[in-house]
DNA sequence: GGATGATCTTGACAGTGACAAGATCGGGCG
DNA sequence: CGCCCGATCTTGTCACTGTCAAGATCATCC
């Protein structure tokens, strides 16, 4: 009767193994199936094949589990940031352009779990699980961000934050609107063959405008 | 015994004359003071003063409730976009930072109302009211954009959308992650005395430079 | 003045998070 | 080897929620 997802490892009768796992695993896979609202303390158990209130014990209580979850989901972006800028050039707007699209394509590959990293009313940011994950990840996206222009250091401190908060913003903002489906028209007015990755290539080359004088200029 | 919020107009025994707008303001007030989890059609229903089962007579369920706020959000911003392009001079790159500056004031004006409108999972989008206030505001926005550029027509389709885009997920971006206090790093680096509005002035004035060939050179 | 329909209340049911108490198992200590 | 202790998991319960059904109340129109 077991209906769980991961039925193998050692399912003894009582003692699970490696519950915890599971049930991270179990509410990632209801979490893309049904979004956030689908990620119920008992609808994870269920799905894990053991008692409503086993997952308490691991987690404390939903936030718990929640914020574990969106725990991973930040090391896994930031293992995203670190993936692209190992394989990118060195030339600043291909390291640009490949910061955004790592950042994009997590939110789209992941859609349940970005959104879920980012709704931080059922987060708890002080769980020390969630805390590391993202600063190391915002760290990693800082870098790679600052890493992008040539000459960095002589900036105004006005100009460097606002390039990187500029940058974070439009590949945060297109992620979020894409996720929503809220870009459906403007997606829809694009020149037939240009998918959301050709649309977040334009949007940043014409931020990178302001790198060593690349112009548009058709 | 009326722990309404509004208790006037005419509070009579039974029928309220004005329950469905006294429930819109309440949740409203729920929402700010709250977020989202904590509106409850129960606590709605309690603050208005009335019966726990009353709001689902004007609304529905709970989908329609927040749907019909969520609308109210959007016809507000989307007021809030023509007062900034009215009160915007005719310079492009004035009337693009006065729009993002309108988008941004009114995400952190109504935070919660912002968040509410951009939870799809929760909304019924193919609600009339919902419906028509989305479409108003976006048609607002893209036009506001559009008319931020000089020479819009010779653009290249990839182009225009980019730009409508790119300024669109920009803006929606910072003020999700202003929200979310996610800039708190990036805010503390900052010369003293500018705050997120210098921030998003300076973001805007970079994307701009390729309108007519302004320049950040100090 | 009475019927009719909109408005609101009462009551109930299933689902949820959280807590308490108990059952089961593994490992270490005598 | 036997036993005890703590970690792990289960069962039971309570308050709260959304939703539905049925009834009570009121305004309006004929």
């Amino acid at each position: 009767m077991n209906t769980a997802i991961d039925p193998g490892s050692r399912a003894s009768s009582y003692h699970h193994g490696d519950l915890r796992e599971a049930l991270l695993a179990a509410a990632e896979t209801l979490l893309e199936r049904g979004g956030v609202p689908a990620l119920t303390l008992r609808a994870v158990a269920r799905a894990a094949g053991v008692s409503h209130a086993a997952p308490a014990h691991h987690f404390g209580d939903l936030t718990g589990l929640l914020s574990e979850l969106a725990a991973v989901g930040f090391t896994r972006l930031g293992a995203g940031f670190d993936a692209a800028m190992a394989g990118a050039g060195s030339e600043p707007a291909a390291r640009l352009t490949a910061m955004g699209k790592a950042y994009v394509a997590f939110a789209r590959a992941h859609p349940g779990l970005f959104v879920l990293m980012f709704r931080s009313e059922r987060l708890d940011a002080s769980r020390p699980a969630l805390r590391d994950a993202t600063t190391a990840a915002g760290l990693a996206l800082r870098t790679a961000i600052a890493r992008t222009r040539p000459s960095a250091t002589d900036d105004a401190p006005l100009q460097a934050v606002a390039r990187i908060a500029g940058l974070w913003s439009l590949v945060h903002g297109f992620s979020v609107l894409l996720i929503d489906n809220r870009l459906g028209g403007l997606l829809g007015a694009l020149p037939p063959g240009d998918d959301p990755d050709t649309l977040l290539a334009a949007m940043l080359d014409a931020v990178s405008i302001e790198d060593g004088g690349r112009q548009v200029a058709d």
